[in-house]
RNA sequence: GGGACCGUAGCUCAGCGGGAGAGCGCUCGCCUCACACGCGAGAGGUCACUGGUUCAAUCCCAGUCGGUCCCA
């Protein structure tokens, strides 16, 4: 809006407020809008803008205590200067960007030469020179040594300055001479105190030199005058060289004018005293950094932390409440009334105030958020209930805007921490890592690719890539697999619904009878376990990948799969278990799937109920699962089993080239009664799943059999004339290496004397275990082996 | 200059003292009655380098090299 026609200026104030808030009604939703494309939950009447009357009542009374309390005060300072917006800013505010410059040494003639004539003087910025009122060597420079005290002539000036002793000088660069510029730059301005110098203000308002230059300087800009100084200074012989340089140029963000530290009448905070209280809480740990290591970041500001310059020469912002008599007396009020009032006490009569042009920073008021939103300075229910809150979440780069300055007002006023957790997120970067930037012209736009995607897929992305400590590089490839995720999900609910998969009324799931029930009552739990775990301790990424890894290939993979014959052919009883059990499973994954994906859960939940229970309440109302009791060892084993088989066998299948489509038989030797028991059980389940047309025990293995080992059995397919037995053999042999080769791993191991004696026992007879294991299927395989080869 | 972080499968990243993992990509085979945005089976890694601690190191410590970010 500064960039417009017309500008601020012209407007007047209250026609350009008036404007600015015209803007605000329009373009403010847009961040809102997205939220709420993105599935945010949000008590939307709650929404405020820091500009609200009870907000701003909440500033003037934050701003009038502060300053009775002494926490804020007016001074003269160096600020960083905007010259284009024509406002102060803080240091926040302020990009340091390296640039390629030059570094000019000057000489400056000393007045009374010694062996030396001359001092020499480097700076980046010669047009500061003229405002120069001092030159400072290091104390133990030697080569200096007796020329302190002395003076020099400032060149272009003529102006007699002395030759001061300084740490600041730094004796390795060039001469260890500097000059000293104390009203325009922060370091100078600090030796200037020391040594008490006298500021001399060369620039105006838009850094354009003003009357303290030499005439012929005056009205120049900053850069014009630097050529003339530089020309004017060779011509006179006292430039001594200009050598590149590379060095850092600070920059206004948002103007992307260089900055120009001016000497100022500001508004400041005493951050230093707020901040002694806000370092504490955290370092007791009323408030938490996750992950922690920000806390490192949060300590380093804030234990260097200086004066907070809040006043702006803005119009749009929360004005300054303080007003002055007309011999610059300051009179801080909470209204125009009160200022009178006070004025009146002081000049014993009334007296014509003027108010205060500049306007707050806004992040004075922002600080105040956690507080002034609950209804803050009065006693409201909501301040009682909500204060403090909860978990703030945000970026890296607000911890000092923000956070830091939330905590320092929070405790303050509320003698509490306005939050007990902030977690940082990580931040999105474009998919070659670069930071997304307006002028890059990287942004994602989110809504873009939800509009794609949908909302639940980036969500889900987002999540699943939440590592702590880690940017996000967003690749689309990502997003398209969980968007696959969601329909796979959405399939399952068709699945589901097609073989009347429904809640039944009085279910438990702890009292279900098919083991393959029991087995996937016992998943549940146990991703239960893992989601809430994950998000408890804002491990999004672990809580996403739980639940991805249930659903797809828990869920869907094998338990739908293991049921099928369950429901097709099963027994009344075990169908209609089976079929709440599954609509249950369901229920608990749209619950846990819900903060992730909320838009397709919610339907999901919407529709799966359509010929069921009617729901309670809508899914995003629903109880979190809590859930015990339900996970069952012999129910894990059992089915454990079924899925080894399953594998096992296809995966033969696939090596030995066993055209797919092909019904075989499948033979078990050597089968305990448990082995016999399972396989029995889960016959169809296995024929169905391994492509299977018999399963039959018979300890007499046919010849030209392919043979697995599973635990303590042999299962043999007997394809003698099908598959190649050369080719079994070697397969048999690459697997009798693989063995051999772990026996010979756990073998040194256990041979290890120290090992044994030092290692803990569970782990030496982990060791023991995996190498009888080891060593009882390699016996098997060889036997197999022997078997095959007798044929060939 | 101060501080923080990262080098693990082709790519993006989990894991973090005792048997190397995921997603995508790749290879092979499948339109198997929810799903080809799918199903099944695979290939692929001296866990940057060098030392140290330990019975044991991808994981802890120190250093080196390479990369990123914040602050001055």
């Amino acid at each position: 809006m500064e960039t417009q026609q017309p500008d601020r200026r012209t407007m007047g104030r209250e026609a350009f407020v008036k404007r600015v808030w015209q803007w605000k009604k329009e373009s403010g939703g847009t961040i809102i809008n997205q939220l709420k494309r993105l599935g945010a939950s949000c008590d939307w009447s709650r929404e405020r803008f820091t500009l609200d009357d009870g907000l701003s009542r909440a500033v003037v009374k934050v701003f009038v205590e502060l300053y009775r309390d002494g926490l804020i005060y007016k001074d003269k300072r160096l600020v960083n200067w905007d010259p284009k917006l024509l406002t102060a800013i803080s240091d926040l505010e302020v990009q340091q960007v390296e640039t390629k410059g030059h570094l000019w040494h000057f000489k400056y003639p000393i007045k009374q030469p010694g062996k030396k004539k001359y001092i020499v003087v480097a700076t980046t910025r010669p047009e500061t020179m003229l405002g120069d009122t001092a030159v400072a060597v290091h104390p133990d420079d030697k080569r200096w040594k007796n020329y302190v005290g002395k003076t020099c002539i400032l060149p272009l000036v003529g102006r007699e300055i002395p030759i001061i002793a300084d740490d600041y000088a730094d004796p390795e660069q060039g001469s260890g001479a500097v000059k000293i510029t104390p009203a325009h730059d922060f370091n100078d301005f600090e030796v200037g105190r020391r040594h008490d110098l006298e500021l001399i203000n060369i620039f105006d308002e838009h850094a354009v030199l003003n009357e303290n230059a030499p005439e012929a300087y005056q009205g120049l800009d900053r850069y014009e005058a630097r050529k003339r100084v530089v020309a004017d200074l060779e011509k006179e012989g006292l430039v001594e060289k200009i050598d590149d340089h590379a060095h850092t140029v600070p920059y206004g963000d948002r103007s992307n004018e260089v900055i120009e530290p001016w000497l100022t009448d500001q508004w400041y905070v005493d951050a230093e005293t707020l901040a002694r209280p806000a370092i504490k809480a955290v370092e007791d740990g009323d408030t938490v950094f996750v992950p922690k290591n920000w806390d490192k970041t949060y300590f380093e500001w804030m234990r260097n932390i200086q004066p907070w310059c809040i006043s702006r020469q803005l119009w749009w912002g929360h004005q300054i409440p303080a007003w002055y008599g007309p011999d610059g007396e300051i009179f801080v009020a909470f209204d125009e009334a009160e200022a009178n009032a006070l004025a009146k006490k002081h000049y014993g009569g009334a007296t014509k105030l003027k108010r205060d042009e500049d306007v707050l920073d806004t992040w004075f008021s922002s600080a105040l958020w956690p507080f002034s939103t609950l209804g803050w300075p009065d006693e409201t229910p909501e301040l009682q209930r909500y204060y403090k809150t909860d978990v703030l979440v945000t970026g890296f780069d607000i911890i000092f805007f923000w956070v830091a300055r939330m905590m320092m007002m929070g405790l303050h006023f509320m003698k509490e921490v306005p939050f007990h957790t902030v977690y940082i997120h990580a931040l999105v970067r474009d998919e070659k890592g670069q930071k997304m930037s307006k002028t890059l012209g990287n942004v994602i736009d989110p809504l873009e690719l939800a509009d794609v995607y949908g909302a639940d897929a980036v969500r889900f992305t987002l999540a699943a890539m939440a590592a702590q400590g880690r940017d996000i590089k967003l690749s689309t490839s990502r997003i398209e697999g969980y968007r696959n995720f969601a329909t796979k999900l959405w399939n399952a609910a068709r699945f589901a619904e097609m073989n009347e998969c429904v809640s039944a009324a009085d279910f438990d799931a702890g009292q279900v009878r098919q083991t393959v029930n029991r087995w996937i009552a016992g998943e549940t739990e146990r991703a239960t376990e893992a989601v809430t775990q994950g998000i408890e301790a804002h491990r999004y990424n672990d809580a996403a990948n739980a639940l991805y890894h249930f659903v797809w290939h828990i869920f869907c993979d094998w338990y739908l799969e293991l049921i099928k014959p369950l429901l097709n052919e099963g027994d009344r009883e075990a169908q209609s278990e089976t079929r709440a059990t599954a609509a249950w499973v369901f229920d608990q994954i749209l619950i846990l799937l819900h903060p992730f994906m909320p838009f397709i859960t919610e339907e999901l939940w919407a529709r799966m109920a359509e010929h069921g229970l009617a729901r309670h309440n809508m899914l995003i109302l629903s109880d979190w699962p809590a859930l015990d009791g339900l996970q069952n060892e012999a129910a894990d084993a059992e089915i454990g089993w079924v899925m080894q088989l399953v594998t096992e066998v296809r995966s033969v299948r696939s090596e030995m080239n066993v055209p797919p489509g092909a019904r075989i038989p499948l033979i078990i030797a050597g089968a305990n009664d448990q082995t016999k028991k399972r396989a029995t059980y889960h016959e169809d389940t296995i024929k169905r799943l391994a492509r299977l047309d018999a399963l039959r025990f018979d300890n007499d293995i046919p010849h030209g059999a392919v043979q697995m080992i599973l635990n303590e059995a042999t299962i043999a397919l007997p394809l003698e004339g099908v598959i190649d037995i050369a080719a079994e053999c070697d397969r048999l042999n690459r697997e009798i290496e693989k063995v051999g080769a772990e026996i010979q791993k756990l073998d040194t191991k256990l041979a290890n004397e120290k090992f044994v004696a030092r290692a803990p026992e569970h782990v030496v007879e982990e060791q023991r275990e995996r190498k009888a294991d080891a060593e009882a299927t390699a016996n098997k395989l060889r036997q197999a082996l022997d078997r095959l080869e007798g044929v060939a």
